[in-house]
DNA sequence: CGCATTCCCTGGGTGC
DNA sequence: TGCACCCAGGGAATGC
């Protein structure tokens, strides 16, 4: 389940293999994986690639005049062959690069989605804050937070104030910074606040530099694995002691999210 | 308007 | 072995 730091890993290695590519053709095997889909073909060939870029959880993929953007969701990928034809029925769309090789999108659950747009902050204008944005201080953050009433978990996951993360890295941050899951944000004090600000940018940031997480079904771009699955501190420990005081991690659910939790640690 | 709930989708796991 | 059922979850749509 790709978020922030696996979707920048993502980004990262479509830029080290199809830098200076255009797509030459497109087949799209399962239409409704992309939105708004009249005009999708015609901006997509033959236009270079000049940027690779992520904002939250989607890849931006500059070309002339427009931008691709894709959202991986849970279980979308990319790989490359040489092979125009569809791989397997997991394929949902093979874009046949200008040098012979073909990037194919696969997604098992379909859950993705592509949009071609000609304006990315008007289509993206839903997201808050990149965690490395100068604007997103302790100050920002608890002025956001002081007039809601949704736990903890359902704003880290909302994407509306600070986005990017996701069920993995919200359940690091809550336990990291000592916080129940379901606390009220609207009741946080300054120092809860500040914990919260300084969790979400430390474990996004070393996620990143160990090119993300590989859970569950999930594995990065091309095959490549990220390796901080094996920071995690709470995430997928259910049974197991807490690192900090021994007591058993347990899985609840909150916010609709399967969530660990160690209720020594993190109280209400 | 703000927050909560439902839905999309499939493979893997479980129970009988 | 086969079959019915449930679960995973990001974000759009819907509900209250």
């Amino acid at each position: 389940m790709p978020e922030l730091p696996e979707v920048e890993t993502v980004v990262r290695t479509l830029e080290a293999l199809i830098t200076g590519c255009s797509f030459n053709d497109v087949h799209i095997h399962t239409p409704s994986i992309i939105n708004h889909n009249e005009s999708f073909v015609s901006l997509v060939i033959n236009r270079p690639l000049q940027s690779f870029k992520r904002r939250g959880k989607y890849i931006l993929l500059g070309l002339d005049e427009s931008t691709l953007v894709i959202h991986l969701r849970m279980e979308g990928r990319f790989f490359i062959n040489h092979e125009f034809s569809r791989p397997n029925k997991h394929v949902h769309v093979s874009f046949k690069l200008n040098d012979g090789r073909v990037l194919h999108y696969q997604d098992t659950r379909k859950f993705g989605r592509m949009l071609i747009t000609q304006d990315v902050n008007h289509t993206l204008s839903h997201l808050g804050l990149e965690f490395d944005d100068p604007h997103f201080t302790v100050e920002y953050l608890f002025g956001a937070l002081k007039n809601k009433k949704t736990t903890l978990k359902a704003f880290l996951l909302s994407q509306s104030i600070i986005c990017g993360l996701g069920n993995i890295y919200t359940d690091e941050v809550c336990f990291r910074a000592r916080l129940h899951p379901e606390k009220n944000v609207g009741t946080l004090t300054m120092n809860e606040v500040k914990a919260i600000h300084r969790e979400i940018k430390l474990v996004l940031s070393e996620a990143i530099a160990l090119g993300g997480s590989s859970i569950r079904t999930y594995t990065n771009a091309m095959g490549i694995d990220g390796l901080f699955q094996l920071q995690l501190q709470v995430h997928m420990r259910a049974k197991q002691p807490c690192i900090a005081c021994g007591h058993l991690i347990e899985k609840t659910s909150v916010a609709n999210r399967g969530t660990y939790i160690c209720k020594h640690c993190q109280k209400r």
